[in-house]
DNA sequence: CGTCTTTGACCGGCGC
DNA sequence: GCGCCGGTCAAAGACG
């Protein structure tokens, strides 16, 4: 399946460290590291780019190129010292490894975990080479050993520490982006139902309708779960009696994030419940019951939750994420296993357009599509479907939760409302903060899909900065960076939605203007021009948009993505590729 | 021999 | 109802 080609949008960093261990090591580590490295990214870019990109502020393409490689590069090293930490029984690797980062990054650039390696690595060619010259004093040898012995026993300290830290995070994401899918999947539903609501009772309260959604969406989100209806009632209950009056979303993040803990199993056979019914429906078995399920009669009412589930297994089924690459390969890499089931030739376009299933699990419903662009047989367009239901390697992580993520937000805004048009545009940023891009709306769409498109170059009058766009959270404080890196990770994130704010959600279309943006953005200084104050505002725009944790799970598999799309133009493609200038086109129909 | 790819046939949706 | 089209299946061949 993967020979060899030639663009890869996986973790390359990772992997290329990992060469061959994906095999021998268990998958949950490599989760792990993955997304505790997604975390570490603003960390690593911030000073990387404070360093190598401070002056170049007029790019052109090829420059975009030379910053992804930066990108790259600078990971790989962040990358090492995540090996080296880990690794504590390879010594001579570490040492390697680890004197390599400390002469390239200097000692004041890396303050935290690798402190240890160094020492350690220090003390232990000190010690080898006592060892071979046998003419230190006793007193020195022993120092020198005592020493030794008490810094190894802070490094293993710091890697139980550092992996305890690694399962917590890796285990707070996980949910949370399960989390966040549901909670989306409940807001779509609760606009419908709000409106529904109104609509049938003739209620006259147009005013306080937002405030009526927010109190109903709590319940909503509970009855979500068809397998424990029971125990949804008794959380209502009780979260009726924590009920404000505003409904805020913290509260219901925290019933609901205890009621997934529960119920974390129903959210993983969604995949598995959703390709079984494609299975069902091709004998004829469960067709007619679906379409029940779907049918807009009172009687769903009832089954309310139920039909919820389906409709949003079905929709997640068909939300569509594509990626545009220029790659002379005829699949880009991404870590995932294929197996090709078809091929065919689609209308208007002479390049045939090959179907592919993902293979690394029995029943995985995910599939791709794979074609190339009729006008530039240069670009490679791979469309994902659906979501994987096993767990992935780290190479895949960055494709496989990108396209959830988008799939996600994409489908958060399958309503018919402003509120549904503007949040594919909210992902086009998400996804890629660098985008110079708008986000547009496509009928012709068969499903809701985004287009992540990688092979655009930016636009001069937008006011986006790839190359610094990562820097403005960090102003030049890389101390800061190694002890704070997951909070710091949301303001790249509040930056994005910031300028996509103002930007391509005014593009999109005029709905735009009586979008529910500012309610995730609430801020005034969203309007100011963007160039002024932009650090403020920033930090201003940013803590607001911070305070909703929907996104961030969403937006922090973007920006692996980002890092994974980055590599691959480096082996593999010309120089005409800018990762880090992509355009996101959204349609939904 | 098992796995994967190729490719023609089949099926369902959609427009006319 | 018919034809077009996209998507999928499955038999046959290729490959390691």
């Amino acid at each position: 399946m993967d020979k060899g080609w030639g663009l890869t949008l996986d973790c390359d960093p990772v992997s290329n460290f990992f060469p061959k261990k994906t095999s021998s090591t268990t998958g949950p580590f490599f989760r792990l590291k993955q997304q505790s490295d997604m975390f570490q990214f603003p960390v690593s870019l911030a000073g990387s780019r404070e360093d190598r990109h401070g002056t170049s502020s007029s790019s052109s393409p090829s420059d975009e190129n030379r910053l992804a490689v930066d990108e790259v590069d600078f990971f790989s090293d962040k990358k090492h010292r995540v090996v080296d930490d880990r690794e504590d029984n390879t010594t001579t690797i570490v040492n390697i490894k680890s004197e390599s980062c400390q002469g390239e990054d200097g000692p004041g650039s890396d303050l935290h975990v690798n402190t240890g390696l160094h020492l350690l690595t220090a003390k232990a060619g000190s010690d080898q080479s006592m060892v071979d010259d046998g003419v230190s004093s006793d007193m020195e040898d022993k120092r020198a050993k005592n020493e030794l012995a008490q810094l190894q026993g802070e490094l293993k300290l710091m890697n139980a520490e550092n992996q305890k830290l690694r399962d917590m995070l890796s285990h707070v994401n996980n949910n949370y982006s399960a989390l966040q899918m549901r909670l989306v999947t409940l807001m779509q539903q609760q606009r419908n139902e709000g409106t529904e609501t109104t609509q049938e009772y003739g209620i006259q309260e147009t005013k306080s309708e937002k405030k009526k959604l927010e109190v109903i969406m709590p319940r909503q989100f509970l009855d979500l779960r068809p397998s424990v209806t029971a125990k949804a009632d008794e959380l209502s209950h009780s979260l009726s009696e924590e009920r404000t009056p505003s409904g805020s979303p913290p509260n219901i993040l925290e019933v609901a994030s205890k009621d997934y803990i529960k119920s974390k199993n129903t959210i993983s056979q969604f995949d598995q419940e959703t390709s079984s019914f494609r299975d069902a429906k091709r004998i004829g078995g469960e067709e007619s019951s679906e379409s029940e399920g779907w049918g807009p009669n009172k009687v769903q009412k009832l089954n309310l939750s139920k039909s919820i589930d389906q409709s949003t297994e079905a929709t997640m089924r068909k939300a569509r994420v594509s990626v545009r690459a220029r790659s002379e390969a005829p699949m880009i890499t991404d870590g995932c296993q294929w197996r090709k089931y078809g091929q065919k030739m689609a209308k208007g376009n002479p390049c045939p357009r090959a179907y592919y299933r993902c293979t690394m699990a029995v029943g995985c419903p995910v599939r791709k599509q794979v074609q190339r662009c009729a006008e530039d047989r240069t670009i490679l367009i791979t469309t994902y479907e659906g979501n994987h239901n096993h767990p992935l390697p780290p190479a895949a992580m960055a494709m496989a939760s990108t396209t959830t993520a988008a799939a996600t937000m994409l489908l958060s805004g399958s309503m018919p409302s402003a509120d549904g048009i503007m949040n594919p545009n909210l992902l086009a940023r998400a996804i890629l903060p660098c985008s110079s891009s708008m986000a547009t709306i496509s009928a012709s769409a068969p499903f809701p899909s985004v287009t992540l498109d990688l092979t655009q170059s930016p636009n001069p009058l937008q006011f986006q900065r790839p190359s610094t766009q990562f820097q403005v959270p960090f102003p030049g404080h890389p101390q800061n960076l190694a002890s704070a890196s997951s909070p710091q990770l949301p303001q790249v994130f509040g930056q994005a939605l910031y300028n996509q704010s103002k930007f391509s959600g005014l593009q999109l279309s005029q709905d735009m203007g009586s979008s529910k943006l500012g309610h995730q953005v609430p801020h005034p200084q969203l309007q100011q021009p963007q160039h002024s104050t932009l650090a403020d505002t920033v930090s201003a725009a940013t803590a607001a948009i911070t305070n909703d944790p929907s996104f961030t799970a969403a937006l922090a598999a973007a920006i692996t993505s980002i890092i994974g799309g980055a590599h691959p133009n480096i082996t593999s493609n010309t120089s005409n590729n800018n990762n880090s200038n992509a355009n996101i086109t959204s349609s939904r129909q």
